[in-house]
DNA sequence: CGATTTGAATTAATTATTTTCATGAACAGG
DNA sequence: CCTGTTCATGAAAATAATTAATTCAAATCG
């Protein structure tokens, strides 16, 4: 009998286009969903979408359950914030502080579609670049704070939010562009282009350059399209998230290179204080901005709690 | 998390008013559904209704969340339907052969709500009584019939539609009215007003006049309401299905009681060839039924397979 | 073209959840 | 005050979901 996890293994399914894939965005092993999409066939007694294909097709039978899944899972959301409210009331404050440029590229369409579902929580951003935007919580400055890894803290949880990729990206004609890989030392003698901010706040710096004492000349902006512009006229190289980059990818201002082998990770983290994280404005403002992201940005990847 | 399960479970609720009876509705026992209920409030963490009241009634957040099963469930069942006739087809032909007069009542609203959901099915009734049902369906001039009896017969299967109580009317200054429940004898001085056809078609014949030996004088008529006038105008008394007279009995034209200890239970089932058994558009007429009657008829109960 | 990697299916085992059984408490109606 | 009914509860049983380990089948790559 059909049940919501099976709609939201398919949506996981269409959104990834892999059975591994959506099995990871579902918190469940590859072998748990082969077999519950097997069940769903047999159920329906019709293959619901063919496996040889990357990114897989849906059948005609899987399309429907899919337009099943996106009609019904809204209303589910909706009806369970109704249900929060009931109990919780609709108001509240969340004043989010932002350490990370790039954030705001996912925190956007997140914050418009929570305001819509929660009109009466009033909903800010802390502006401005701190040293410690948990600090900010503890003295009541903010309410959450997007911060890239999990310190503990007393009288502060982290929610993980989602993990992405760091890419090396560079001018098509500049000499590291041949390089597949690229390790600490192959930035010794480049230009770093990169944002204002504190070195501590650069995976790249945290991860890579300081562990191996490598320490090139900077450049900043702070904006995404002059970083991408500069590197793209050969003033040096960057790392950006591959989802800020992938559109300047696209149409071949640069090219994106793998940081150091398996690739350079970056996490997000939404730290609130402990009292908070239990409400429901909070609680729905971390599943948002998951889904959006999820939703809105290519190559993301969960993060388990 | 929320399955559609839950769904089910609060949509029986309210259509029964008790948690016993839901329970019976979705196949399970009491227990369990207390169990999934107490489940569900936790999940919330607010109670979904309150447990006092006969019926009982739904809170807030159960209230929304009916309306979110309402929502749902329909959708689910139009996406299964459609699911079945991507595998199917949508044409077919569906005779249908009814053997008891008041089974019009329930059969037209459901008949009405399937010819919507599949217009290319050419859906019909063979009219007219007939001594054995089944045989027609053997002889290829219906496709579907509804007998009171599961007798095993090769080559077809017997589907449970529903079951409901038959029970005893008279007119309220009639004497039998003191009796709160009949035996076979109380029928011996009474005339019996019923439609005209074969005994053995009967419930009241068959389970408890025969066994008994009493063989009352009769009266027929084609039309409840002419024998509901009868019974009122103290002609004789009748035995009908509880849904079919309570209108009458809520204007006061006459009284029903119950008939034998535990009263007379009468079943309904839906016979088709075993060849046609698994065919899409023949099950979901049988759901089409079972539901549409659940939903519009008072006092039926399931019937298990 | 063979070796290697990657993604999905399979089987058996495990784990988690759901359901039942047996029972008790609360309550309504006689 | 009993009696029948309804719902709740804890433990046991049954069932379903999930994982681990492995195989199979394509795709990728030297």
């Amino acid at each position: 009998m059909l049940e919501l996890r099976h709609l939201r293994t398919l949506l996981a399914l269409q959104e990834t286009g892999s059975v591994s894939l959506a099995a990871e965005r579902v918190f469940l092993t590859q072998s748990a969903l082969s077999h519950q999409l097997k069940q769903l066939e047999a159920y329906y007694q019709q293959p619901l979408f063919e496996r040889k294909s990357q990114p897989l097709r849906f059948t005609l039978a899987g399309e429907r359950l899919l337009t099943l899944a996106h009609e019904l899972l809204g209303r589910v959301a909706a009806a369970e914030r109704d249900v929060a409210r009931i109990r919780e009331g609709d108001a509240g404050e969340l004043r989010v502080a932002v350490e990370c440029h790039t954030c705001f590229d996912w925190l956007m369409p997140a914050m418009d579609s929570y305001r819509q579902h929660w009109p009466a929580v009033e909903l800010d951003i802390v502006s401005g670049f701190h040293a410690d935007p948990v600090s900010l919580l503890l003295t009541q400055r903010a309410d959450l704070a997007i911060v890239s890894e999990m310190e503990p803290q007393a009288g502060v949880v982290h929610h993980p939010l989602f993990a992405y990729e760091m890419v090396g990206i560079v001018a098509r004609d500049h000499p590291l562009a041949e390089k597949k890989i690229w390790q600490a030392a192959d930035f010794a003698g480049e230009t770093l282009i990169q944002y204002p901010v504190p070195d501590d706040m650069l995976d790249l710096w945290r991860k890579v350059l300081l562990p191996a004492g490598v320490n090139p000349p900077r450049r900043s902006s702070e904006l995404t399209v002059a970083i991408i512009q500069l590197v793209a006229s050969r003033r040096g190289v960057a790392a950006l998230p591959y989802w800020a980059v992938r559109p300047y990818l696209e149409k071949g201002y640069v090219v994106a290179r793998t940081i150091g082998d398996g690739g350079l990770r970056s996490e997000l983290y939404a730290a609130v204080r402990s009292e908070d994280a239990a409400l429901a404005f909070m609680q729905d403002f971390l599943a948002t901005v998951r889904e959006r992201s999820f939703a809105t940005l290519p190559g993301l990847t969960v993060l388990a709690g």
